[in-house]
DNA sequence: AAGCAGCCCAACCGCTTGCGA
DNA sequence: ATCGCAAGCGGTTGGGCTGCT
């Protein structure tokens, strides 16, 4: 095989060695790569220039930041990843000095363990349900709320929700774990309208027409995960155009940050808590990502 | 000490997107 | 409008390292 980019040559695969990586820094440096296509030929090196690209982007470039990630990128990685999903250049973006390879090992080889033995979804961040937390081996010790059974690094949230969600399949009143439904939130830019919510002001606070509630996005949310939940909130789920439902807020969950034990909360939490949501970070996330979704340009 | 299994992460693959001709 | 190329991106692979038996 090979690559498509440069079938006709014959080029080295593999580790790259500290003669290559010389090689590299050293033309990049002194004339910029223009195009990676034509820096192999232009710095002596038998490898595509897509190979240069990556193993530039990825190791050689000075910013880079090296070494392990801080707790505080570990949160924002986990925050930013609710929002947007496995896009891991946007959340990269996040994290100067990182690169969207170094965060996709990062929550593969490690985020995505400590999610699954908290007994949350990695895709979701939702809480497993009771089938899939016993399906899963790494789900050990998820409903102690002993510190022991929290992260190390002490930024993993576990939300124990005491929610009376009718469930629409029996009718019954259940009492249900789940995650929060998002908060009522309002920004200091509010919009007029009083029920303007914490996903219109995300999404559409520049905007006249609001053109998603709260109420759609965990909808959509929950659409995906547990259908017998909230689903009158579905209805509206189609009524707009939206981004991407990766890209929506599935379920913001409050940022503990000064007390990592479980906390037991109630859904009145919701009626205008909006506990403490790093909302810089989900409102910058929201708009970057809306922007690249839309191609907007502010 | 040797063999094995699991993990980590650098690198690759292939698809998508953007852009100019 | 379409084609081709380059870059960007996410998923996957595989080699090396580490810890366990």
């Amino acid at each position: 095989m090979g690559h498509r980019c440069c079938s006709k040559q014959k080029v080295k695969r593999g580790l790259w060695s500290p003669e290559e990586d010389d090689k590299l820094v050293k033309h990049i440096t002194t004339h910029g790569h223009g195009s990676w296509s034509s820096v192999p030929k232009l710095a002596g090196l038998q490898r595509c220039g897509k190979s240069c690209r990556l193993r530039w982007i990825n190791y050689l470039r000075p910013d880079l930041k090296r070494g392990s990630f801080t707790a505080e990128e570990e949160q924002i990685i986990i925050d930013v990843h609710r929002i947007l999903g496995n896009r891991w250049a946007q959340i990269a973006k996040h994290l100067p000095g990182r690169t969207d390879n170094e965060v996709k090992n990062f929550w593969n080889s490690c985020i995505k363990k400590k999610l699954l033995s908290q007994g949350l979804d990695p895709k979701t961040h939702n809480l497993l349900s009771s089938r899939q937390r016993a399906s899963n081996k790494l789900a050990c010790k998820y409903s102690s709320s002993s510190p022991s059974s929290q992260s190390q690094h002490g930024s993993f949230t576990v939300f124990n929700i005491t929610s009376h969600a009718k469930d629409t399949n029996n009718n019954n009143n259940t009492t249900m774990m789940m995650n929060p439904p998002p908060p009522v939130v309002t920004f200091p830019h509010q919009s007029p309208n009083p029920n303007t919510t914490y996903a219109q002001n995300l999404y559409g606070s520049s905007m006249d027409t609001p053109f998603v509630s709260s109420s759609t996005c965990f909808g959509n949310m929950l659409y995906e995960s547990d259908p017998c939940i909230w689903d009158d909130a579905n209805a509206v789920a189609e009524t707009f155009e939206e981004p991407r439902v990766d890209s929506l807020p599935p379920v913001p969950q409050p940022q503990q940050r000064e007390n990592d034990d479980k906390i037991d909360m109630d859904c009145s939490l919701m009626e205008g808590d909006a506990g403490s949501f790093d909302l810089g970070l989900l409102e910058s996330t929201l708009m970057s990502a809306a922007m690249d979704d839309f191609g907007w340009n502010f």
